[in-house]
DNA sequence: TCCTTAGTTCAGGAATATAGAACTAATGGA
DNA sequence: TCCATTAGTTCTATATTCCTGAACTAAGGA
């Protein structure tokens, strides 16, 4: 039954098909200034980036388990990728899929997003 | 104190100013199944409409408590522009102001959510 | 073997969503 | 004027989701 526990935690990561991904899902994800933050940020990265990158975002202090609740719902959402790399989570965003089964929603999304954020007076 | 009831039952509707619309409201109201549907049908009516003529939609009957509730989320999400007309309520999407705000982002949210729509095979 | 690090899961309380029931307000007769 | 109907809101209770501290797992050293 050790077996067993193990098994559950260590189940590799769920990654929803292509085709599984919703415009409502994808919305939901975004609707968080967490998320939309984080998901931005991977974005613009030249590189991936683990989750602890995000431990402070916005000027406060995140748990870790409200960050890994975070990034399961993007992940569940289809917007990332994340890979186990070790004792980390490598994460990437699926820009080039959502591209392609969504056009240009994503991009649009962010840099709206981006936009909004600019004036900050 | 009926006099008070009165004025709490029939304070006028809230739209926010269109400076106080954020992407991560508009997304959320986005994001659930019933309010993309019913703001797509506005969105694509050449006329207003009001409240009940979306009981049912997505082939389930809604209960109206509920509809009350999706339409208060998307006027205060800026979405909608609700007007009192006697008894009914009519309804009207911001679009103009939404554009000025945030360019191509809604119009781009309901093409991909319509084209997602298509295929129901 | 023990320690550290990265992240997940669990458990609780908080916040939000759903929907039936009661209600308000406007309108249209009788 | 009074009653019935219609459109929507509010109340209330339940259900679901969200947040986060605590306990945990697994990997990688020292």
């Amino acid at each position: 039954m050790s077996r067993r526990a193990i098994n559950i935690f260590m189940r590799s990561l769920q990654h929803p098909a292509i085709a599984d991904i919703t415009v409502e899902n994808v919305l939901h994800a975004f609707s968080d200034p967490v998320r939309i933050q984080i998901y931005a940020d991977l974005a613009k990265a030249e590189c991936a980036k683990n989750c602890s990158s995000y431990l402070t975002i916005k000027k406060q202090t995140l748990p870790k388990s409200t960050l890994s609740q975070h990034f399961r719902i993007m992940r569940e959402a289809g917007l990332i990728h994340s890979d186990r790399k070790g004792v980390e989570l490598v994460n990437t965003t699926r820009c080039a899929e959502l591209k392609a089964r969504f056009g240009a929603l994503v991009p649009t999304i962010i840099s709206a997003y981006l936009a909004q954020q600019k004036p900050r007076k």
